[in-house]
DNA sequence: TTCGTAATTAACCATATGGTTAAATTAAAC
DNA sequence: GTTTAATTTAACCATATGGTTAATTACGAA
């Protein structure tokens, strides 16, 4: 196992705000330059562009060149390194339920015994 | 569909420190107080009591009270919220990629009718 | 070469994070 | 009732976030 800390904190760090969520999800329909991704944004373009640092940051985008535009695209890599550590954790947690749920049907089952005696 | 933006923040936001996550990890084995989360952690205990307050601010643990002790739960609801906005977000971005995948195979046939002619 | 468009950088500001130490709280234990 | 242990609050500090407006860069078009 490999130490991700670092990534996993960028990663989850840039999903933390609104806004660069509601980039994501336009970069899941294809490629966009800074203008689109800006428009439904209610805020300024650098801003934006600060947004999209946030982003290229945790790697969660990648960028190009195409005259004065900056186009972005999504990159799915670090979204799935998210999932898994929360897929891992759910495993954890969900076998000690296993767990205590058996420990709990176990009680019961001595209660039962200990009431017939 | 509501509009869980806000919660999502907290949660994600939260998700965002080494810390967090690993107190996070302790608490997926089962309940404990803030000493012991803090033993493995290299950091004072009011700084652990703060990312326990963000931990709570995104309902990914709940308290309790024993004694002079104030123990920690996992929730798992928030954890839930968190991977089923990924999951949509792949989705959509993996339905995109079938799109362009079979745009691809088109062009390809149309490429190879092309040559035939 | 000048003009217009897309985007970024610079400079600034307010608030939030993430940490510290010292003091206060809370509740058991003696 | 004093002491001791667990935790929180208060006060402080440095840095990061998240936004603004104004200036600058990069590029195509006229």
């Amino acid at each position: 196992m490999v130490n991700y800390e670092a990534e996993l904190d960028a990663i989850f760090m840039a999903l933390g705000h609104p806004a660069r969520r509601a980039i994501l999800a336009r970069l899941g329909q294809g490629e966009a330059a800074v203008g689109e991704l800006a428009q439904p944004l209610d805020m300024s373009l650098p801003a934006v562009t600060k947004h999209l640092k946030v982003l290229e940051r945790a790697k969660l985008i990648s960028r190009s060149k195409n005259a004065q535009w900056r186009p972005c695209r999504l990159e799915q890599a670090p979204l799935n390194s998210a999932s898994d550590w929360i897929a891992d954790q759910r495993k954890v947690w969900e076998s000690r339920l296993d767990r205590l749920d058996s420990y709990l049907q176990t009680l019961h089952q001595n209660t039962k015994r200990g009431a017939k005696k």
